[in-house]
DNA sequence: TCGAAGTTTCAGTAATTTCTGAAATTTCAA
DNA sequence: TTGAAATTTCAGAAATTACTGAAACTTCGA
């Protein structure tokens, strides 16, 4: 492997990482790289960069694809591609959470669904589907609320993380407003401060 | 493995996708199994109801107990180690996000440090660092973000979640309110609707 | 202290996943 | 068409990860 230090590092790093992600190895590192270069790579100058064989290069640029997380570039009068990621790190941010809703969380909700259709035969079905209910409840709540979020412009996104916590703060304000127009006052208790 | 159909789809379903969620086949079924199951189970009544080795389940409820997913009880008169997940799923939520960012995010946020405190020698390097500098930034916001609604009661959480984007409507008409209240406009257009 | 019940450890094996080199395929200019 | 460049496929090798059974350890009552 023929790279600057902190190149290298960065990229073993990802590679290590990689099984806690849920890519492998060479997918981990193929990314690092890809990600801190300022120009598009071909394949054969990713197999040189990292010491690894063509084919190993070729499958797991498809898989880079498969997760929407590299570009394809061309240079005039050459056949080659080449890859990069996207500029906008908010961009890769989205992607990231589409692809791994798709894989980690779709299939599951898909099964507890038919599962939840069937009926319970007996005690324990019964526990057993309520907490399955339980849990196909939570999901949909937080994969209805990525859904609205994620149509949102990126500075509003930013606005909105920055903000944290402190929503509930303007909520109990938005509260106080709307039910002293309305001549009466919310039951909430609202002692909490910065 | 002996096991009414409904809880078998679910325990088999968590073991398959226990690979794409950092466990193994084995780790997802037993907590499958534990979360669906009304009362809490001994090792022994593990291995026969999943057909699975002894030491194998002794090995992933040790695994499970480092991800602070399961809680052991004791019965009277009963030397055994029985085991049950939270009954509270939020808190189930809570703990998965604490234990994946430990083991997901926290250690490349350190490699990240190490490397932007190193001065970069070339134009390569240079580059790189910008790029980390990104990731690391947005890695920061995110966490921050989570921290801090990390902190809120579930209902607050809840009903955070259930406002989902709405929230920036609510930032909107905070902004009217308080340049209406400064004498002056904010320059943001406002055609947004439902 | 003994021994029975329960649990963990660990070396070896099984299963799975990743990686490679060689062959096959695609693409495109001549 | 032909063939050279680029890429992909895939069978098998290499590496990694998961699982088992046997032995070691722990705990606690008698």
């Amino acid at each position: 492997m023929e790279l600057p230090p902190i190149v290298q590092s960065f990229v073993l790093h990802f590679g290590e990482m990689g099984s806690r992600w849920g890519i492998n190895r060479t997918v981990g590192q193929i990314y690092a790289l890809l990600y801190v270069s300022s120009e598009p790579l071909c394949a054969d100058q990713i197999v040189e960069k990292l010491g690894i064989s063509r084919s190993n290069v070729s499958m797991s640029l498809r898989e880079l694809q498969g997760w929407n997380l590299v570009v394809l570039k061309h240079l005039p009068d050459d056949r080659r591609d080449f890859f990069t990621t996207p500029d906008d790190i908010w961009q890769i941010l989205r992607t990231l959470a589409e692809e791994r809703k798709k894989r980690e969380i779709d299939p599951t909700m898909t099964v507890l669904r038919e599962i939840l259709m069937q009926s319970p035969t007996g005690e324990a079905e019964r526990y057993a589907q309520d907490r399955m209910a339980d849990m196909y409840g939570l999901i949909e709540q937080l994969t209805n609320w990525y859904d609205d979020v994620k149509q949102l412009e990126t500075d509003r996104l930013a606005t909105l993380l920055a903000l944290g916590a402190k929503v509930t703060r303007l909520l109990e304000t938005k509260d106080r407003i709307v039910s002293f127009g309305r001549g009466r006052h919310s039951g909430k208790k609202d002692g909490e401060s910065a």
